[in-house]
Formats: structure tokens, C-alpha cells, sequence
DNA sequence: ACGAGCGCCTGTCGGC
DNA sequence: TGCCGACAGGCGCTCG
């Protein structure tokens, strides 16, 4: 679930702090502990475990859906997936269920991984490229142009929805935010690529980042607990919205199936020209 | 180049 | 009530 709004309301809480704990920099990791093998991607969990001991956060950051630590040699790397969700404890261990890694820090700190579906990775390496290299544009950038998205539109014949959530077209869309984003610039989630107008790939630029903003301003998308703290949901104009009018033009909200996702859209508002 | 199908996992919900 | 299939924020793989 976490998407780009979500990971960065991440990264902005464990760098500045919150009023329930302060900023992670500087904190020193005395051990880790992994209880599900398969949530660490590389190394294998052993050797993480070994690895991280004694390593401080120096800075943390994100790049697509990834969250990113500098840690004193290594970057450990988040990726929750579905599920996944982390906590900040201190003190006495409250019972969470279906926790897969537990960061101890020397402060008496505690970086909780939770994730039921056990879909997230975890990893730790010096090479961060090895694993977000390959993402596309960070969507907030200024490398994110009107011109740079038409140009790469037109270059591919893809269905729009699953090319915005291919990471390696844009880095951070999710199916909340895409089919949001879609919706917002009147665009069918079953156009091809390719037959965007200037105008219409300008619209949505605008509509991708301005959906991704409002997103990190609400904190996220807070869907069924899956994550918490977010207001995003209130916001929401197509997402989770089938059979109910849209605000704009009283059309009911249609799902369909695309690219495997369930899609939401306003038939009217995104005609299949 | 592209889409479909599937695997990875657990929890929830609706239908019968 | 209980069982069972469908479905869910993601993504990597294989196969046409």
C-alpha cells in the first residue's frame, strides 16, 4: 500500500521527529533481530543481522516507494510492499503482531518492521543502486518535465494505468494514487500511451504531482489500518469509490480490471475517446 | 514491446 | 455458524 506520500511521511517523521520520539539521526544500532527470513533481500539474514550492529543513522531518505537509511558503512533499504508498516517504540514491547524485524538502538529506541503479508524487503548493502537504480523519474523532481512525460508517453504503446505504476517509467505511483491522478486529468485508465496529446500529457503532469503533494501534505493514505496516521483517504474522488456519483458530474464511479489492479473511473469525466 | 498469468503471503469480507 | 472463494495498497518472473 505505502506509496510515494506514504514513504515520504516516513522519512520526514524519522528525520525531524514527531511528538511521540525524536529525530532517528544519530541514533546507534546495538542489534537487529529477524524473525522472517524471506523480509530480508540481501544479505541473508544472518549476516544482516551481524552487519548492522554498531552502525549509526546519518541520514535518511527516499527515492520511489523506497525508504532509504545511510547507515555508517551501509544503506539499509525498506521496501513495504502491501503491508508492511513501521513502528518507533521505547520502553516496555507492546504486542504487535506479525513483526518481522526489530532494530535496537543504544538509546533504549526500538525500529519495529511489521508486515502481515511478509511481502516487504529489507536490505543492506553499500551499493543502493543495486536495488533502486532502475527506477524512473522521481515525479517531484525537476527531471519530471511536461515535454520529458510526452516524449517517453509517445515512445511506449502501453496502457497509461500500468505504465505510470511501472517503477521504471515514474518512481512512487501506486494504484491509489495513479488511478487519482488519471481521474484528476481526464484521462481513461485504458488509453494507449501513445495517443496522449501535448495538452493532454501536460495535464496530466500537473495532475500526477498535484495528487502526490496533497498526498504528503494529508501524511498519506490511511486504508483499512494498513497505515497509519494519514488523511489522504477523505480526499479521495475514484479510489475505493465504485458505484458511488462523482463529485463532478453525478456519474457513478465504475471498477474495472486493468493490467490485473482493480481500476476505479468516472465513465463520463474519462471518456475512451 | 507488451500483456496475461502466477507466485509470494495473510486477513477480511460476502455469499451460500 | 461455518466454510470457501474472491480480493487487497506491490512486484518479479515466465510465457506467449
Amino acid at each position: 500500500m505505502p506509496e510515494l506520500p506514504e514513504v515520504e511521511s516516513f522519512a520526514a517523521r524519522f528525520r525531524n521527529g514527531t511528538a511521540e520520539h525524536p529525530s532517528l539521526l544519530g541514533w546507534c544500532i546495538q542489534s537487529a533481530q529477524i524473525f522472517w527470513a524471506r523480509s530480508v533481500a540481501q544479505p541473508d539474514w544472518k549476516a544482516f543481522e551481524q552487519q548492522i550492529a554498531g552502525q549509526s543513522i546519518q541520514a535518511i531518505g527516499r527515492r520511489g516507494k523506497y525508504l532509504l537509511l545511510q547507515l555508517s558503512r551501509d544503506v539499509l533499504i525498506f521496501h513495504l510492499r502491501m503491508s508492511g508498516d513501521l513502528f518507533i517504540q521505547q520502553g516496555q514491547t507492546n504486542s504487535i503482531p506479525h513483526v518481522r524485524a526489530k532494530i535496537s538502538f543504544n538509546n533504549g529506541w526500538r525500529l519495529i518492521f511489521r508486515d502481515d503479508r511478509k511481502f516487504g524487503r529489507l536490505w543492506l548493502t553499500q551499493n543502493p543502486d543495486s536495488v533502486v537504480g532502475a527506477l524512473g523519474p522521481e515525479p517531484l523532481s525537476d527531471a519530471f518535465t511536461p515535454e520529458w512525460l510526452h516524449t517517453q508517453l509517445n515512445a511506449r504503446t502501453r496502457l497509461v494505468k500500468p505504465l505510470l505504476l511501472d517503477q521504471r517509467f515514474i518512481a512512487g505511483l501506486g494504484n491509489i494514487y495513479t488511478d487519482e491522478a488519471l481521474h484528476q486529468a481526464r484521462i481513461h485508465p485504458l488509453r494507449h500511451s501513445n495517443t496522449l496529446s501535448p495538452n493532454e500529457s501536460e495535464t496530466l503532469w500537473l495532475a500526477i504531482r498535484s495528487v502526490l503533494q496533497a498526498g504528503i501534505a494529508a501524511n498519506g493514505t490511511s486504508i483499512d489500518w494498513v497505515y497509519r496516521g494519514g488523511g489522504f483517504q477523505n480526499h479521495l474522488l475514484v479510489y475505493g469509490r465504485s458505484g458511488l456519483p462523482c463529485q463532478t458530474c453525478g456519474t457513478l464511479i465504475e471498477k474495472i480490471v486493468v493490467g490485473q489492479r482493480g481500476t476505479h473511473f468516472c465513465p463520463v469525466c474519462q471518456p475512451l475517446v
